[in-house]
DNA sequence: TCAAGCGTAAACAGTT
DNA sequence: CAACTGTTTACGCTTG
């Protein structure tokens, strides 16, 4: 009956690829509902951010080597091709790349895939210093590329002029499928050595993948170019040469190099990548033999000449998608120099490098900042800086305790503005959220009209605001239940219709303090955290809106209860500074009086539904009229369409 | 080591 | 009668 089916971008926890399935550690499984959590304890929001900007990069950076690689392949067999035959027009304008994408779709990564495995790291400061200089030395192969495949678009262009008027050769058609053919045999290979090697980086502790976790809708890294496309053209590139790489443990591109931070010469990275290839483009001058045999056996023909295009269309894709991410890169570099001191004034969507590492890293990015253009819903963002930040304090609820598994250990909280910031993120990625289940509970109640909600109300709001509950409804009901009956917080209300839930805010209060302890230091990333509430969720719609997520709403604009969301988590950090600091002031003008006079507690003290009625009405507000709220399922009722 | 908090599972009773 | 709702207990895990 309450199982709600999501018409918008569900996740379907069941595409996530078979390979990952024995890594995950939330599984979707009843089987697998024992097993504890380690995820959240085990590592901060920080690493995560940074290795899943990291992840981004290096599979942009490599499609780009796989981009670059196939244009000077298809250099080599344009350069042979003559200028002898007659002009014609494309009448096969199938791609050859594309062909092999069906069959390598099941396992391939895409970069929101590479997210949601990543967004639960265990890394050490060691690693993640390896890995911020690895993104470093990407960006600055990033720029060399972009130049280099600007001098290759151009020869391209010149040469599909020159193509356009060579004949058609049948022979060299069935060459060229020949090839092509061979072709996928070897990306079928490099396919099972990512995947050891993915499975290597989860042994390692890089890689930890949450379960079940469901496929992001997918969305194109580049407007012309799936996902697959790009992976496969990454197994090319790397099946293509160089097998000492692919018969390693370490041929990955997350191993790509931790020397290459010098901004000045080629990369050694992008000689290992493509040692066939220099980035000046003098691929020619490297491979004689090969050239010979691309000048007997490839002429020009229909599909040739589509292929050029292609692959112009994918450079130019790739050209852009590069320069977003440069911009991003940059504007988090950026971000990171300036936020010690102007903490607001560079809204990032990702912080993504930790503070840990932020002087190293900064030092070599360019301090150009440049508007944010994510790509990709984000994992949860946690921002750890220690700027000056004002809270503004609202009326509106709070969400409550945190779930210690997931921050206490290393002092870095997700905080509650981390809740509001990523919504959609939740919204989306079946990725638990790091609330208990009692300050979920309460915030799908405060944030309703009439601060009261029916029990299947509150599973509504589980399944709408947290792609996580639309799955095993049967255990998280249960807890959602278990937590309403526990928690003396929750007041159950008789009503005409039936009951709805109420919350006690005294004793919710109450259990505050054991939650957030008195660590001033923890609290001050909470404040800081909070400063970014705004520009980062402007990130997040800006990443929304890029790359066509549906985008339900956002804490700025639509559905307003996620703004009282937003709320509700400042009102959270100011809920903690209230128990932890005696000097912040109790500025919850909301809040308090129903504090001072809240009454009843049906579980302790049954009541006659008559008599619950008037004082719990402190809690319920005083406009309430319990027959008024009978058809009051207002933002439940999408959801609700398809309940059984 | 212990207690507290939390999540999960499950049994049970009452209600719809 | 089945499903839902609500209560309660038990257990394991994490954390301080």
């Amino acid at each position: 009956m309450f199982q709600c089916v999501f018409s918008s971008s569900v996740l379907q926890p069941h595409r996530t690829s078979c390979l990952f399935k024995h890594l995950f550690y939330h599984s979707a499984t009843p089987a697998s509902q024992k097993q504890p959590e380690p995820i959240y304890s085990k590592k901060t929001e920080i690493q995560r951010q940074t290795v899943r900007a990291l992840s981004v990069k290096l599979f942009i950076f490599s499609a780009l080597q796989v981009a670059r690689q196939l244009l000077l392949q298809q250099q080599q067999q344009q350069q042979v091709s003559g200028l002898k035959s007659p002009k014609r027009n494309d009448k096969q304008p199938a791609l050859q790349v594309p062909v092999s994408v069906a069959m390598m779709t099941p396992q391939v990564i895409t970069p929101q895939q590479m997210q949601q495995i990543l967004q639960q790291q265990v890394l050490s400061p060691q690693q993640l210093q390896v890995l911020l200089q690895q993104q470093q030395a990407l960006m600055l192969q990033q720029q060399q590329l972009q130049e280099f495949y600007k001098k290759q678009q151009e020869q391209l262009q010149l040469q599909l002029l020159q193509q356009q008027h060579a004949g058609k050769q049948p022979k060299e058609q069935q060459q060229v499928a020949t090839q092509q053919l061979a072709f996928q045999q070897q990306l079928l290979q490099m396919q099972q050595l990512q995947q050891q090697h993915l499975l290597s980086l989860q042994r390692q502790g890089l890689l930890t993948i949450q379960p079940g976790q469901p496929a992001l809708p997918l969305q194109p890294l580049t407007q012309g170019m799936i996902p697959a496309e790009l992976q496969q053209l990454w197994k090319e590139v790397t099946s293509a040469h160089t097998p000492e790489e692919a018969t390693g443990n370490n041929h990955s591109s997350l191993d790509l190099t931790t020397t290459c931070v010098s901004s000045s010469a080629p990369s050694k990275t992008s000689l290992i990548m493509n040692p066939h290839a220099s980035t000046n483009g003098q691929l020619s001058v490297h491979t004689p033999k090969r050239e010979r045999h691309l000048n007997s056996e490839h002429a020009l023909d229909d599909r040739s000449t589509a292929q050029c295009r292609v692959q112009m269309q994918v450079v130019q894709q790739l050209e852009l998608q590069l320069a977003k991410d440069k911009e991003r890169l940059q504007a988090m570099m950026t971000h990171l120099h300036v936020k010690s001191t102007e903490p607001k004034t560079a809204p990032q969507p990702l912080n993504l490098v930790s503070s840990v590492t932020l002087s190293k890293s900064a030092s070599e990015a360019s301090p150009q900042s440049l508007p944010h253009t994510p790509t990709t819903p984000t994992a949860p963002i946690t921002p750890v800086t220690q700027g000056p930040s004002v809270i503004t304090t609202t009326s509106m609820h709070t969400v409550g305790p945190i779930r210690r598994r997931y921050s206490d250990k290393y002092n870095v909280p997700i905080s509650s503005a981390d809740i509001a910031q990523n919504q959609e993120f939740y919204k989306n990625a079946e990725v638990r959220p790091p609330f208990t289940y009692a300050s979920l509970i309460r915030q799908a109640i405060l944030e309703s009209p009439e601060k009261q909600l029916t029990l299947n109300e509150i599973y509504n709001w589980f399944t709408r605001m947290f792609a996580y509950f639309r799955r095993n409804a049967a255990t998280w009901k249960n807890a959602v239940r278990h937590n309403l009956s526990l928690h003396k917080c929750f007041v159950r209300v008789e009503n005409v219709k039936g009951a709805v839930w109420t919350v006690d805010e005294v004793e919710f209060q109450k259990r505050r303090p054991q939650k957030i302890s008195g660590n001033p230091s923890l609290i001050k990333n909470m404040q800081s955290s909070h400063a970014y509430c705004t520009p980062l969720n402007a990130a997040l719609q800006a990443s929304m809106a890029e790359n066509s997520i549906p985008l339900y709403t956002t804490a700025s604009m639509g559905n307003p209860s996620l703004g009282t969301l937003a709320s509700a988590m400042r009102e959270e950090l100011n809920g903690a500074m209230e128990h932890t600091n005696s000097n912040e002031s109790d500025s919850s003008p909301g809040r308090s009086p129903l504090q001072a006079a809240h009454p009843v507690h049906v579980k302790e003290e049954p009541l006659d539904p008559e008599e619950a009625e008037g004082p719990l009405s402190l809690v319920t507000t005083a406009n309430h009229s319990p027959d008024f709220d009978q058809d009051r399922d207002y933002e439940d009722e999408p959801v609700n369409e398809d309940m059984e």
